[in-house]
DNA sequence: GTTGATTCCGTAGCTGACTACGGGAGTAAC
DNA sequence: GTTACTCCCGTAGTCAGCTACGGAATCAAC
C-alpha cells in the first residue's frame, strides 16, 4: 500500500527509466510495454507500473534476454508460472557460461600472441601478425563455429 | 620455397577458406582482399596467398578484432610493425576481460535467480520474476552502462 | 554443341535494437 | 499570448557483417 501513483509524460518517464522517448515507443510498437489511452486533445499519461515495466526489461536484457525473449518472460509476470521462467533462466545461463568459456579461449591465445610479441627482441618478423598468416592459434575454436563471439 | 601456386576460382577458394563466395565479394569491397585482373573474356583466378589472407581474417575475426580492425592489422602484414600489432592485441585482451568479467557477474546474478527459483516451494511469487520486477539483482552493473553484453 | 553450373556485377535485403526526421498538436513558462 | 519545449505518429535510417537476387557471360561435362 501507499504506492504513490504520479502521473508522468513519456518524456519523463523516458528519464525516470534511463532511457530516450523512442526507446519506450518502439518497445510499445514491440508490444512490450502498453500504450496507454489518449484524453481527446491531450497527451498520454504513464503511472508507476510502467516504469516498473521498463525497469524489468532493462534488467533483463542486462541479463542477456533478447527482446523476443523478454516478450515471453513478461507473459510470467503473474508470477505463478516459476517452472517456465526457471526454464528460460537455465538456458540462458547455459548460453552465457557458453559464452564465457569461449572467450576464455580467445583471452588464452590472444594473451599468447602479445607475450610472444613483447619476447621477441632479434626475430625480424611480428610474431602476431605471422601467427595470423600461419594459423598458429587453436585453443578450441570449435563451438564457435567461425566467427566468434558476437551474439 | 616449394609453394604450390595452383590457381582457383572464387568458388573453389571460397570452399577452401570455409566461407562463402559473396562473403568473399564482400571483403573485396571494403578493401580486405585484392581482386585480382580479369583476363579479357574470362574469370579471375586466385592463388594461395589469397587464401592465406582470408586465413588471416578469419583468425584475426575469431580473436574479436572488428573488419575495420582488421584492415589496420593487414597493413602491419610486412611484420616489421610489432609495436603497433602489440598494441592492438594488448587493447582487445583488454576487452576481452572485461567482456569476461561482465559475463561473470551476469552468470553469477542469473545463476543466483535460478537457484532461487528452484528452491522456493511455498511462495505464491517466482523468485525470478519478482527480481526482475523489483530489481534485486545488483552485481556490479557498471561498467557495461545499461544493456549489457552485446559488442 | 547443348546443358547446367559458375562467375560477374550492381544493388537490395536481412538481423536486432534502436535512433532520427518531419510536421502538426499540445503544454508550460514568462 | 508568444515563445519554446514536449508530445504524437509514421516512416526511414543506422550499425556490422553478411546474404540474396537477377540477368548476362563464361566455363566444364557429356
Ligand atoms: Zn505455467
Ligand atoms: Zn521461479
Ligand atoms: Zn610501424
Ligand atoms: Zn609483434
Amino acid at each position: 500500500m501507499s504506492k504513490k501513483q504520479r502521473s508522468m509524460t513519456i518524456g519523463t518517464l523516458a528519464k525516470a527509466a534511463g532511457m530516450g522517448v523512442e526507446t519506450i515507443r518502439y518497445y510499445q510498437r514491440r508490444g512490450l510495454v502498453a500504450e496507454p489511452e489518449k484524453p481527446y486533445g491531450s497527451i498520454r499519461h504513464y503511472d508507476d507500473q510502467a516504469l516498473g515495466r521498463l525497469h524489468f526489461i532493462r534488467t533483463a536484457q542486462w541479463l542477456g534476454f533478447s527482446l523476443d525473449e523478454i516478450a515471453e518472460l513478461l507473459t510470467l509476470q503473474d508470477g505463478t508460472h516459476c517452472n517456465e521462467a526457471r526454464v528460460l533462466g537455465e538456458q540462458k545461463l547455459t548460453s552465457v557460461r557458453q559464452k564465457i568459456r569461449s572467450l576464455q579461449g580467445i583471452e588464452k591465445a590472444l594473451d599468447g600472441l602479445v607475450q610472444a610479441c613483447s619476447a621477441q627482441r632479434m626475430n625480424v618478423e611480428c610474431p602476431l601478425i605471422a601467427s595470423l598468416q600461419h594459423g598458429v592459434v587453436q585453443y578450441s575454436e570449435t563451438e564457435t563455429s567461425g566467427r566468434s563471439n558476437r551474439g
